[in-house]
DNA sequence: TCTGTTACTTAACGCTGTTAAGTAAACCTC
DNA sequence: GAGGTTTACTTAACAGCGTTAAGTAACAGA
């Protein structure tokens, strides 16, 4: 613990204040809010500071939003735990839903924004990102009711049926997240109420045996 | 036909060629990069002329949009014609992810971008925008099929059933326009393939009598 | 011919992300 | 302990953005 130590430490410090700051912007304003000079001013540095900890403004809101989805990582490890393939399918529907609607900007930045082509594993946890992760989940989820002869015949393929799924679930959030309330002519209901309906949609569209209503 | 006609003629013609240069900067290389310099330039004019025809960016690229989606409203119209609710919903459906799929910088701007709160019937056409006129479409044929008795009987709410419906093919393509192929890790399946699919789940998911696959 | 409107330009403002160059302190080595 | 290197940060600037105030030159109508 010498003074070596001390320095690497103080450097993760400024780091998190960083992350910290910006992540409060982020999820208040909308993330066309987030300025790096506002970013630096909140913590008291100057903008170029940020530039020696972050390679530049899209790296520093990828990080952030990252950290942040490693909750809803953890919940579907929870999830995981629950045997029957079906059920778990339902219960990450649903994390997933809430996940997404309790941080809006996060999942905007992540799901419903190109990237500009990011190099392919850009740091450390290579293909673990949680978006990829997640995905695997889901896929793993699936392919374990399709070898339980769970589904509807038509559906063989891993990938089609879990991208179907996901689609469901990402088009109520999404479609909430953009349009949701405001100035819109459109009635719009509560989002938790049409997640819950469509997850019952995809799952009596998808499953050999209908659960009871 | 005095020179007044001709000096308003001649004033719609300029505001067409920024539509025109606009669009095809728009489809090219996507939203981000139609910069009103860029735009000025393409048809030999100074970045302020465009401010004479638009109010803002916002509204140039909105009135690009709207233009433009009357393609889809055309659409929706043929298909009215079809007596069967429920086939005219897959139809509708099918047409949505067309026209989505064809112009994804348009449907980007549309459905996956948070306006900044446009005032409300901001120019003509009032609240005949075509997307809530396209949602006004799918809400008629739901109520029309809820009426029918086609549908199971727990949706009796056609704005909760539009919405599930929309959400359904939204998720589709908004997932594979943001998504799509890419340097991801996922197998992304083909999106008309996938959207059939998803189709067929939201049906055989909400209909009373399931259809023959 | 005079007057007012119209379509456009020039020049600028304030903002953005980003970077080259400089500084001052802390560290390691001799 | 002196010298040199590394580190964390600042100053100052660049190029680009959307947007606007003020000016100009051509044209329309009286």
């Amino acid at each position: 613990m010498g003074p070596r130590e001390r320095r690497s430490r103080e450097r993760e410090e400024t780091r998190s204040r960083i992350l910290d700051a910006a992540r409060e912007m982020f999820v208040q304003d909308g993330i066309e809010a987030v300025t790096m000079r506002e970013i630096a001013k909140r913590i008291e540095y100057t903008p170029t500071a940020i530039y020696h900890h972050f390679r530049d403004k899209q790296a520093l809101i990828e990080e952030l939003c990252l950290i942040d989805f490693r909750g809803l990582a953890q919940a579907f490890q929870k999830i995981g735990r629950i045997e029957d393939p079906i059920e778990r399918l339902r219960r990450i529907g649903l994390a997933y839903m809430d996940y997404a609607l309790e941080h809006p900007s996060h999942y905007r930045f992540m799901f419903m924004t190109p990237k500009p082509l990011l190099p392919a594993s850009s740091f450390g946890i290579s293909d673990g990102e949680p978006d990829t992760h997640a995905y695997a989940v889901l896929r793993a989820t699936v392919a374990e009711g399709i070898a339980q002869g769970r589904f509807r015949p038509e559906f063989t393929d891993a990938d089609e049926l879990a991208q179907v799924l996901w689609s469901g679930v990402h088009g109520i959030v999404s479609l909430q997240i953009v349009k949701g309330g405001k100035g819109e002519h459109i009635c719009w209901c509560d989002p938790r109420e049409t997640g819950r309906a469509m997850l019952d949609v995809l799952m009596r569209g998808t499953l050999r045996t209908p659960t009871a209503a």
